[in-house]
DNA sequence: AACAGTCTCAACCGCCTCGAG
DNA sequence: TCTCGAGGCGGTTGAGACTGT
Protein backbone atom coordinates (compact mmCIF):
# COMPACT_ATOMS: atom_id res chain seq x y z
CA UNK A 1 0.00 0.00 0.00
CA UNK A 2 2.07 3.27 -1.03
CA UNK A 3 -0.48 5.12 -2.69
CA UNK A 4 -0.10 8.98 -1.84
CA UNK A 5 -3.51 10.52 -0.33
CA UNK A 6 -5.24 12.45 -3.02
CA UNK A 7 -5.08 15.97 -1.24
CA UNK A 8 -2.85 16.18 1.36
CA UNK A 9 -0.08 18.26 1.58
CA UNK A 10 0.26 22.26 2.69
CA UNK A 11 -0.26 25.43 0.69
CA UNK A 12 -2.90 23.83 -1.42
CA UNK A 13 -4.96 26.35 -2.34
CA UNK A 14 -9.07 27.00 -2.17
CA UNK A 15 -11.36 28.86 -3.89
CA UNK A 16 -12.60 30.32 -7.28
CA UNK A 17 -9.79 29.13 -9.87
CA UNK A 18 -8.05 32.04 -11.92
CA UNK A 19 -7.58 32.50 -15.58
CA UNK A 20 -3.92 31.60 -15.36
CA UNK A 21 -4.72 27.87 -13.21
CA UNK A 22 -7.22 27.37 -15.96
CA UNK A 23 -4.86 27.82 -18.87
CA UNK A 24 -2.17 25.04 -16.94
CA UNK A 25 -4.85 22.59 -16.24
CA UNK A 26 -6.44 22.72 -20.00
CA UNK A 27 -2.88 22.75 -21.41
CA UNK A 28 -1.37 19.70 -19.69
CA UNK A 29 -5.18 17.84 -20.11
CA UNK A 30 -4.39 18.67 -23.92
CA UNK A 31 -1.31 17.09 -23.79
CA UNK A 32 -1.72 14.22 -21.40
CA UNK A 33 -5.49 13.39 -21.62
CA UNK A 34 -7.84 13.46 -18.84
CA UNK A 35 -7.03 10.50 -15.73
CA UNK A 36 -4.53 10.48 -12.89
CA UNK A 37 -5.96 13.15 -11.35
CA UNK A 38 -3.83 12.63 -8.35
CA UNK A 39 -0.63 13.68 -10.40
CA UNK A 40 -1.89 16.35 -12.08
CA UNK A 41 -1.71 19.16 -10.07
CA UNK A 42 2.37 18.50 -9.56
CA UNK A 43 2.63 17.79 -13.09
CA UNK A 44 0.90 20.91 -14.65
CA UNK A 45 2.49 22.98 -11.72
CA UNK A 46 -1.09 24.05 -9.58
CA UNK A 47 -1.10 24.08 -6.11
CA UNK A 48 -4.66 22.23 -6.29
CA UNK A 49 -5.78 19.28 -4.74
CA UNK A 50 -6.05 16.79 -7.76
CA UNK A 51 -10.09 16.25 -7.20
CA UNK A 52 -10.48 20.26 -7.42
CA UNK A 53 -8.39 20.03 -10.79
CA UNK A 54 -11.18 16.65 -12.32
CA UNK A 55 -13.66 18.95 -10.65
CA UNK A 56 -12.74 22.44 -12.48
CA UNK A 57 -12.39 20.60 -15.86
CA UNK A 58 -15.01 18.22 -15.64
CA UNK A 59 -17.57 21.30 -14.57
CA UNK A 60 -16.53 23.99 -16.36
CA UNK A 61 -12.97 23.99 -18.27
CA UNK A 62 -14.24 20.94 -20.52
CA UNK A 63 -14.54 21.58 -24.04
CA UNK A 64 -18.27 19.95 -24.48
CA UNK A 65 -19.58 21.22 -21.23
CA UNK A 66 -22.90 23.09 -22.64
CA UNK A 67 -23.20 26.08 -20.67
CA UNK A 68 -25.94 28.88 -20.57
CA UNK A 69 -29.93 29.30 -20.08
CA UNK A 70 -31.48 25.81 -19.74
CA UNK A 71 -34.20 25.65 -22.65
CA UNK A 72 -38.14 24.74 -21.44
CA UNK A 73 -37.45 21.28 -23.07
CA UNK A 74 -34.25 20.86 -20.68
CA UNK A 75 -36.60 21.62 -17.76
CA UNK A 76 -39.29 19.27 -18.98
CA UNK A 77 -36.77 16.68 -19.07
CA UNK A 78 -35.17 17.52 -15.21
CA UNK A 79 -38.76 17.92 -13.87
CA UNK A 80 -39.76 14.56 -15.14
CA UNK A 81 -36.39 12.64 -14.59
CA UNK A 82 -36.47 14.13 -11.09
CA UNK A 83 -39.75 12.69 -10.50
CA UNK A 84 -38.82 9.39 -10.94
CA UNK A 85 -35.63 9.13 -10.32
CA UNK A 86 -34.97 11.92 -7.14
CA UNK A 87 -31.78 13.58 -6.84
CA UNK A 88 -29.68 11.54 -9.14
CA UNK A 89 -28.12 14.08 -10.14
CA UNK A 90 -25.56 12.34 -12.79
CA UNK A 91 -28.01 10.40 -13.55
CA UNK A 92 -30.15 13.25 -14.96
CA UNK A 93 -27.23 14.88 -16.48
CA UNK A 94 -26.86 11.94 -18.32
CA UNK A 95 -30.06 12.63 -20.11
CA UNK A 96 -29.27 16.10 -21.20
CA UNK A 97 -26.08 15.83 -23.10
CA UNK A 98 -23.48 18.02 -22.51
CA UNK A 99 -25.13 19.48 -18.56
CA UNK A 100 -23.55 18.59 -16.00
CA UNK A 101 -24.46 16.94 -12.76
CA UNK A 102 -23.94 20.22 -10.70
CA UNK A 103 -25.50 22.52 -13.25
CA UNK A 104 -28.26 20.31 -13.14
CA UNK A 105 -28.30 20.16 -9.74
CA UNK A 106 -27.61 24.16 -9.15
CA UNK A 107 -30.43 24.65 -11.58
CA UNK A 108 -32.71 22.60 -9.94
CA UNK A 109 -32.50 24.30 -6.37
CA UNK A 110 -32.32 27.28 -7.33
CA UNK A 111 -35.04 27.45 -10.31
CA UNK A 112 -36.99 24.40 -10.73
CA UNK A 113 -37.73 23.44 -7.02
CA UNK A 114 -39.18 26.95 -6.19
CA UNK A 115 -41.24 27.11 -9.05
CA UNK A 116 -42.76 23.45 -8.48
CA UNK A 117 -43.76 24.79 -4.67
CA UNK A 118 -44.96 27.65 -6.18
CA UNK A 119 -46.93 25.60 -8.55
CA UNK A 120 -48.07 23.85 -5.04
CA UNK A 121 -46.08 20.97 -6.04
CA UNK A 122 -44.28 18.90 -3.96
CA UNK A 123 -40.84 18.86 -5.28
CA UNK A 124 -39.78 16.01 -3.42
CA UNK A 125 -42.65 13.96 -3.95
CA UNK A 126 -44.12 15.64 -7.19
CA UNK A 127 -47.69 15.76 -6.04
CA UNK A 128 -49.72 18.43 -4.94
CA UNK A 129 -49.40 20.02 -1.54
CA UNK A 130 -52.39 19.11 0.07
CA UNK A 131 -52.01 20.96 3.13
CA UNK A 132 -52.78 24.25 1.03
CA UNK A 133 -56.34 23.94 -0.19
CA UNK A 134 -56.13 27.99 -1.74
CA UNK A 135 -53.43 26.85 -4.00
CA UNK A 136 -54.89 25.19 -7.25
CA UNK A 137 -52.55 22.63 -9.63
CA UNK A 138 -52.65 23.91 -12.79
CA UNK A 139 -54.55 21.25 -15.45
CA UNK A 140 -52.72 20.99 -18.85
CA UNK A 141 -53.91 23.80 -21.52
CA UNK A 142 -57.30 23.36 -23.04
CA UNK A 143 -55.48 24.10 -26.59
CA UNK A 144 -52.53 26.01 -27.56
CA UNK A 145 -53.84 29.35 -26.89
CA UNK A 146 -52.89 29.19 -23.09
CA UNK A 147 -49.63 29.09 -24.02
CA UNK A 148 -49.58 32.65 -25.41
CA UNK A 149 -47.33 34.98 -23.94
CA UNK A 150 -49.04 36.61 -20.45
CA UNK A 151 -50.18 39.73 -20.58
CA UNK A 152 -49.80 40.95 -17.26
CA UNK A 153 -47.10 41.59 -14.42
CA UNK A 154 -49.63 38.87 -12.90
CA UNK A 155 -49.06 36.26 -14.60
CA UNK A 156 -45.31 35.63 -14.80
CA UNK A 157 -44.81 37.01 -11.33
CA UNK A 158 -46.14 33.71 -10.04
CA UNK A 159 -43.19 32.34 -11.67
CA UNK A 160 -45.32 30.05 -13.50
CA UNK A 161 -44.46 31.65 -16.72
CA UNK A 162 -41.18 32.75 -16.21
CA UNK A 163 -38.38 31.98 -18.57
CA UNK A 164 -35.07 30.36 -17.96
CA UNK A 165 -32.41 32.48 -16.07
CA UNK A 166 -29.53 33.67 -19.02
CA UNK A 167 -26.37 33.52 -17.28
CA UNK A 168 -24.52 37.05 -17.74
CA UNK A 169 -21.20 36.69 -18.80
CA UNK A 170 -17.98 38.48 -18.83
CA UNK A 171 -16.46 40.00 -21.57
CA UNK A 172 -14.75 36.76 -22.40
CA UNK A 173 -17.89 35.06 -22.61
CA UNK A 174 -17.12 33.12 -18.96
CA UNK A 175 -20.06 33.14 -16.90
CA UNK A 176 -19.64 35.76 -13.66
CA UNK A 177 -20.31 34.73 -10.61
CA UNK A 178 -23.97 35.15 -8.83
CA UNK A 179 -25.96 37.52 -9.87
CA UNK A 180 -30.23 37.65 -9.49
CA UNK A 181 -31.96 39.59 -12.27
CA UNK A 182 -35.34 40.99 -11.25
CA UNK A 183 -38.57 39.15 -12.66
CA UNK A 184 -39.23 41.79 -15.26
CA UNK A 185 -35.66 41.59 -16.64
CA UNK A 186 -36.27 37.65 -16.60
CA UNK A 187 -38.87 37.67 -18.15
CA UNK A 188 -37.55 39.94 -21.00
CA UNK A 189 -34.80 36.89 -21.67
CA UNK A 190 -37.10 34.74 -22.75
CA UNK A 191 -35.90 31.87 -24.85
CA UNK A 192 -36.21 32.20 -27.90
CA UNK A 193 -38.24 28.70 -27.81
CA UNK A 194 -41.12 30.44 -25.80
CA UNK A 195 -41.16 33.23 -28.19
CA UNK A 196 -42.19 30.79 -31.27
CA UNK A 197 -44.28 29.00 -29.79
CA UNK A 198 -45.98 31.83 -28.57
CA UNK A 199 -46.31 32.95 -32.04
CA UNK A 200 -47.49 29.64 -33.20
CA UNK A 201 -50.08 29.91 -30.93
CA UNK A 202 -51.25 33.14 -31.70
CA UNK A 203 -51.41 32.42 -35.54
CA UNK A 204 -52.79 29.54 -35.61
CA UNK A 205 -57.08 29.01 -35.09
CA UNK A 206 -56.77 25.75 -33.31
CA UNK A 207 -55.12 23.21 -32.29
CA UNK A 208 -56.90 20.35 -33.88
CA UNK A 209 -56.46 22.26 -36.88
CA UNK A 210 -52.61 21.82 -36.69
CA UNK A 211 -52.81 18.23 -35.82
CA UNK A 212 -55.29 17.40 -38.90
CA UNK A 213 -52.95 19.08 -40.72
CA UNK A 214 -49.49 17.43 -39.79
CA UNK A 215 -51.54 14.20 -40.17
CA UNK A 216 -52.17 14.87 -43.56
CA UNK A 217 -48.13 14.94 -43.42
CA UNK A 218 -47.73 11.25 -42.98
CA UNK A 219 -47.25 11.70 -39.37
CA UNK A 220 -49.67 11.28 -36.65
CA UNK A 221 -49.99 11.25 -33.18
CA UNK A 222 -49.30 8.14 -31.07
CA UNK A 223 -51.12 6.96 -27.86
CA UNK A 224 -48.63 8.05 -24.98
CA UNK A 225 -49.44 7.82 -21.33
CA UNK A 226 -48.94 11.36 -21.57
CA UNK A 227 -52.08 11.99 -23.93
CA UNK A 228 -54.24 10.06 -21.15
CA UNK A 229 -53.69 13.16 -19.48
CA UNK A 230 -57.22 15.47 -18.70
CA UNK A 231 -56.42 17.50 -21.75
CA UNK A 232 -58.58 17.35 -24.78
CA UNK A 233 -56.33 18.03 -27.78
CA UNK A 234 -54.09 14.50 -26.39
CA UNK A 235 -57.08 12.47 -26.27
CA UNK A 236 -58.02 13.44 -29.67
CA UNK A 237 -55.14 13.06 -31.41
CA UNK A 238 -54.31 9.58 -29.45
CA UNK A 239 -56.98 7.53 -31.13
CA UNK A 240 -56.71 9.23 -34.59
CA UNK A 241 -54.54 6.53 -36.48
CA UNK A 242 -53.13 3.67 -34.27
CA UNK A 243 -52.08 1.62 -37.10
CA UNK A 244 -49.68 4.21 -37.88
CA UNK A 245 -47.96 4.00 -34.41
CA UNK A 246 -45.33 1.81 -35.46
CA UNK A 247 -43.98 4.09 -38.03
CA UNK A 248 -43.89 6.70 -35.84
CA UNK A 249 -41.88 4.62 -33.20
CA UNK A 250 -39.25 3.96 -35.78
CA UNK A 251 -39.26 7.18 -36.85
CA UNK A 252 -38.61 8.69 -33.60
CA UNK A 253 -36.11 5.74 -32.73
CA UNK A 254 -34.49 6.99 -35.94
CA UNK A 255 -34.16 10.56 -34.72
CA UNK A 256 -33.66 9.71 -31.04
CA UNK A 257 -30.48 10.04 -29.86
CA UNK A 258 -31.05 8.40 -26.34
CA UNK A 259 -33.40 5.54 -27.52
CA UNK A 260 -29.80 2.95 -27.45
CA UNK A 261 -29.02 3.60 -24.05
CA UNK A 262 -28.64 6.74 -21.00
CA UNK A 263 -25.22 6.68 -21.42
CA UNK A 264 -24.34 7.73 -24.91
CA UNK A 265 -21.17 7.59 -26.58
CA UNK A 266 -18.87 10.51 -27.68
CA UNK A 267 -20.26 10.14 -30.79
CA UNK A 268 -23.52 10.25 -30.16
CA UNK A 269 -23.21 13.46 -28.34
CA UNK A 270 -21.60 14.96 -30.93
CA UNK A 271 -24.12 14.03 -33.02
CA UNK A 272 -26.63 15.78 -31.23
CA UNK A 273 -24.23 18.75 -31.04
CA UNK A 274 -26.25 21.88 -30.20
CA UNK A 275 -29.77 20.92 -28.54
CA UNK A 276 -30.80 24.28 -28.71
CA UNK A 277 -33.63 25.01 -31.36
CA UNK A 278 -32.17 22.10 -33.52
CA UNK A 279 -32.97 19.51 -31.17
CA UNK A 280 -35.99 18.14 -30.98
CA UNK A 281 -36.56 17.10 -27.16
CA UNK A 282 -39.81 16.00 -28.31
CA UNK A 283 -38.58 12.94 -29.31
CA UNK A 284 -36.82 12.50 -25.98
CA UNK A 285 -40.22 13.47 -24.02
CA UNK A 286 -41.56 11.12 -25.84
CA UNK A 287 -39.72 7.81 -24.88
CA UNK A 288 -39.32 8.83 -21.83
CA UNK A 289 -43.13 8.65 -21.01
CA UNK A 290 -42.72 4.83 -22.58
CA UNK A 291 -40.36 3.78 -19.88
CA UNK A 292 -41.65 5.75 -17.53
CA UNK A 293 -44.91 4.08 -17.92
CA UNK A 294 -43.14 1.06 -17.85
CA UNK A 295 -41.70 1.83 -14.60
CA UNK A 296 -42.89 1.64 -10.92
CA UNK A 297 -42.36 4.97 -10.70
CA UNK A 298 -45.75 6.43 -11.61
CA UNK A 299 -46.04 10.39 -11.76
CA UNK A 300 -49.62 11.17 -10.80
CA UNK A 301 -49.27 15.16 -10.86
CA UNK A 302 -50.91 17.09 -13.58
CA UNK A 303 -48.27 19.55 -13.79
CA UNK A 304 -49.27 23.19 -14.51
CA UNK A 305 -48.69 23.89 -18.17
CA UNK A 306 -45.80 26.27 -17.98
CA UNK A 307 -43.80 22.87 -16.11
CA UNK A 308 -44.91 19.96 -17.81
CA UNK A 309 -47.02 19.65 -21.08
CA UNK A 310 -47.31 16.33 -21.84
CA UNK A 311 -50.15 16.91 -24.65
CA UNK A 312 -48.52 19.95 -25.96
CA UNK A 313 -44.88 17.91 -26.15
CA UNK A 314 -46.93 15.09 -28.30
CA UNK A 315 -48.43 17.48 -30.24
CA UNK A 316 -45.06 19.37 -31.06
CA UNK A 317 -43.84 15.95 -31.50
CA UNK A 318 -46.42 15.67 -34.95
CA UNK A 319 -45.92 19.50 -35.48
CA UNK A 320 -42.06 19.19 -35.60
CA UNK A 321 -42.67 16.46 -38.74
CA UNK A 322 -44.89 18.32 -40.30
CA UNK A 323 -43.88 20.22 -43.33
CA UNK A 324 -46.81 22.23 -43.40
CA UNK A 325 -46.06 23.49 -39.59
CA UNK A 326 -42.77 24.23 -40.87
CA UNK A 327 -44.05 26.22 -44.10
CA UNK A 328 -46.41 27.90 -41.32
CA UNK A 329 -43.50 29.25 -39.38
CA UNK A 330 -41.38 30.57 -42.18
CA UNK A 331 -44.35 32.70 -42.87
CA UNK A 332 -44.67 34.24 -39.11
C1' DA B 1 -24.34 56.85 -3.04
C1' DA B 2 -24.58 53.58 0.49
C1' DC B 3 -26.24 49.78 2.63
C1' DA B 4 -28.68 45.48 3.65
C1' DG B 5 -30.90 41.72 1.82
C1' DT B 6 -31.38 38.38 -1.92
C1' DC B 7 -29.85 35.32 -5.32
C1' DT B 8 -26.79 32.47 -8.07
C1' DC B 9 -23.49 29.03 -8.84
C1' DA B 10 -18.52 27.55 -8.61
C1' DA B 11 -16.23 25.11 -5.47
C1' DC B 12 -15.71 22.45 -1.50
C1' DC B 13 -16.89 18.68 1.80
C1' DG B 14 -17.77 14.20 3.08
C1' DC B 15 -19.51 9.84 2.01
C1' DC B 16 -19.80 5.80 -1.08
C1' DT B 17 -18.31 2.38 -4.51
C1' DC B 18 -15.00 0.03 -6.96
C1' DG B 19 -10.76 -1.81 -8.00
C1' DA B 20 -5.78 -2.27 -7.30
C1' DG B 21 -2.43 -4.03 -4.35
C1' DT C 1 -10.01 -11.19 2.30
C1' DC C 2 -8.67 -6.82 3.71
C1' DT C 3 -6.99 -2.14 3.15
C1' DC C 4 -6.77 2.03 0.94
C1' DG C 5 -6.86 5.43 -2.75
C1' DA C 6 -9.23 7.21 -7.00
C1' DG C 7 -13.11 8.63 -8.80
C1' DG C 8 -17.99 9.61 -8.49
C1' DC C 9 -21.78 11.62 -6.35
C1' DG C 10 -25.03 14.54 -3.61
C1' DG C 11 -25.27 18.16 -0.13
C1' DT C 12 -23.66 22.48 1.38
C1' DT C 13 -21.18 26.83 1.54
C1' DG C 14 -19.73 31.39 0.63
C1' DA C 15 -18.03 34.98 -2.67
C1' DG C 16 -19.73 38.17 -5.42
C1' DA C 17 -23.29 40.30 -8.36
C1' DC C 18 -27.71 42.25 -8.28
C1' DT C 19 -31.99 44.57 -6.25
C1' DG C 20 -34.58 47.51 -3.41
C1' DT C 21 -34.76 51.25 -0.26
Amino acid sequence: MSRKPCCVGEGLKKGAWTTEEDKKLISYIHEHGEGGWRDIPQKAGLKRCGKSCRLRWTNYLKPDVKRGEFSSEEEQIIIMLHASRGNKWSDIARHLPRRTDNEVKNYWNTHLKKRLIEQCIDPVTHKPLASNSNHTVNTPPENLHSLAAPSSDKQYSRSSSMPSLSRLTNKDGTPVQGGALSHKKRFKKSSSTSRLLNKVAAKVTSVKEILSASMEGSLSATTLPYASHSNGFSEQIGNEEDSSNAFLTNTLAEFDPFSQSPLYSEHEINATSDLGMDYDFSHFLEKLGRDDHNEENDMNVEYGHDLLIPGFATGLMCLKKSHQLALMIKTI
